[in-house]
DNA sequence: AATAGTATGCAACTATGTTGCAAATAATTT
DNA sequence: AAATTATTTGCAACATAGTTGCATACTATT
């Protein structure tokens, strides 16, 4: 475990500190998005705010994570997958977010179907967000 | 025009003042999605920024306008089409975010695809951003 | 025209995010 | 393994965004 997350940070090019494991390992266990806030709280306050603004912009230089778009504009982090890589930090996925527990999940077996644009205009990027009720919170 | 607008409030109970009437003149006026702070200077800073923060509220509130998530999480409003109503204040339309000028366009004659879930999720809306090159930026 | 209901503006506050800089820590060199 | 260099962290101060309570002003109703 320890390793693992050591290993993605070497690959980034990035000095292994404490903070950034603690917040790469926060993500490895959640299997849906963080926002600032949670990351907060789960380290138990161990880390200045600044620091958790820092690194979370550093992941996201590095393509280590990406931001979901949501519809009360508040802002999700999620880890990226393999494909990712510095400078094209976007998945092509799917998220979902539970109106009841407002939990955020990335769809990864989904893929955003393509939309015919206007003439003139080139897509570069897409996101696609579906609310409603998830799996857990409809029994 | 004024009458135009003042329907629109009537309509919805809302009482009729200067500073609903300009704004909501101010996205009449504007073919792209507005933030809070493009009100702010466009009204000529008339208005205090609670009032335009109550009354963009208000409009979201009554299905007058929308919110469009943005990819870098800053707060969009645009106006909704008649199919808005209140308490479902949502266009099905795809959202165009130009990262040349910024700007955010509706486009009104598009459809959000549907999305297979995965098994025990519920659809309840969606969110469809595409970013890229304008039509206007595009030359 | 008078009254009741609602919206506005102000002040104060909370939350969120940013910047500069000295101290601490990690990586590199010898 | 110790010393040097490079990077990161935490603090303080600041900037921006958004909220709440309340007195005043305006809109709608009678």
């Amino acid at each position: 475990m320890k390793t693992e997350n050591t290993d993605i940070l070497k690959r980034s090019q990035l000095s292994v500190t404490d903070s950034r494991k603690k917040i790469l390992e926060l993500f490895q266990k959640s299997n849906a998005a963080l926002a600032h806030a949670d990351i907060e709280k789960k380290t138990g306050e161990h880390f200045d705010r600044v620091t958790i603004y820092r690194t979370l912009q550093t992941f996201l230089e590095k393509g280590i994570i990406h931001t979901i778009p949501t519809a009360d504009n508040s802002v999700l982090y999620a880890l990226c997958k393999d494909a990712c890589a510095e400078g094209h930090h976007y998945d092509n996925h799917v998220h979902f977010i539970c109106d009841e527990c407002g939990t955020t999940f990335c769809l990864e077996n989904s893929e955003i179907p393509e939309v015919k644009l206007p003439k003139g205009f080139i897509e570069k990027r897409a996101d696609l967000v579906v609310s409603g009720i998830c799996e857990k919170c409809n029994r």
